[in-house]
DNA sequence: ATTTTTACAATAAATCCGATAGGAAACATC
DNA sequence: GATGTTTCCTATCGGATTTATTGTAAAAAT
């Protein structure tokens, strides 16, 4: 039940691109070097998020990444499903319908639905820029 | 992000148990034919919960489990956080003081926290009796 | 041209997951 | 006490996933 560094490595970097917002393109490398990172395996990451026009990208010299759209406009559910492919806590809800051929006598399957529900709406909830409002706050943010 | 099939195996257990609650132990031939694991796997899984006063167990001929408890007395959270080890999203939270040589400037680490909390009081507050009870009814309970 | 940087593909080490297998120990019944 | 049943314990194992590393090609600015 963790999520994977690619989700975290993913959320970083596009935390370090909000920090360092201006007019000019932020290279891997120097995100790399600040986050404690290795460049080669977020050049991995970059084309999941990419796919989804969350990156504006330049090649060659002093290029790099810059976020498309303001902080505000991503939240960690949207960039979270992304790498992680989906948020749902056990694979049945991740199929319509939902279930297994079991699911009609399941159990447990109502306590995993609302717990996919509860998550969603918690990382659904937050946006880069509420991650940035609490790096300067104090440690006990987020509390639903 | 998922829970592993221990954990959800357990749990089915539990509930195959609670529901087949009675004076007589229940082997594990039977719950495995019921549920359809396979029993050796279903062995693997016993010891993770037999560490934590959760089953009476009696061996030989005509042997199997009992619930030690009545099943309002267990918690979701409570079974999930044996077979997971923990149900932290992140490693960092595991540790205490929560995080790594970063935590003072991480800016996820308190959506991390939050998630946590929210996935906690979610699991903590369903007991084995919550299953039961909606089992007969229709599927969408537990929405907070 | 040259340098910088992303883009893409292949590979590899390590770990974890999900399961299988075999035999030892305990218990009830006959 | 012999027998069959059942839990208990340990070892093994294939496969998938994670977490990278390495190398090369392509694009862009100067």
């Amino acid at each position: 039940m963790k999520i994977s560094t690619k989700g975290r490595y993913a959320l970083r970097m596009l935390v370090d691109l909000a920090q360092h917002r201006g007019t000019e393109y932020v290279s891997l490398k120097d995100i790399a070097e600040r986050q404690g990172i290795s460049k080669k395996y977020l050049e991995q990451i970059v084309p999941i998020l990419n796919s989804s026009d969350i990156l504006k990208t330049n090649r060659g010299f002093q290029g790099g990444y810059m976020l498309a759209k303001p902080p505000s406009k991503y939240t960690v559910g949207q960039i979270l499903r992304l790498t992680e492919g989906s948020l749902a806590p056990v694979a049945c809800l991740d199929e319509t319908p939902a279930g297994c051929e079991r699911a009609g006598e399941c159990a447990t399957l109502p306590m995993w639905k609302g717990l996919y529900k509860v998550i969603c709406e918690y990382l659904d909830g937050i946006t880069l820029q509420d991650l940035l409002d609490s790096a300067r706050q104090s440690q006990d943010n987020y509390v639903i």
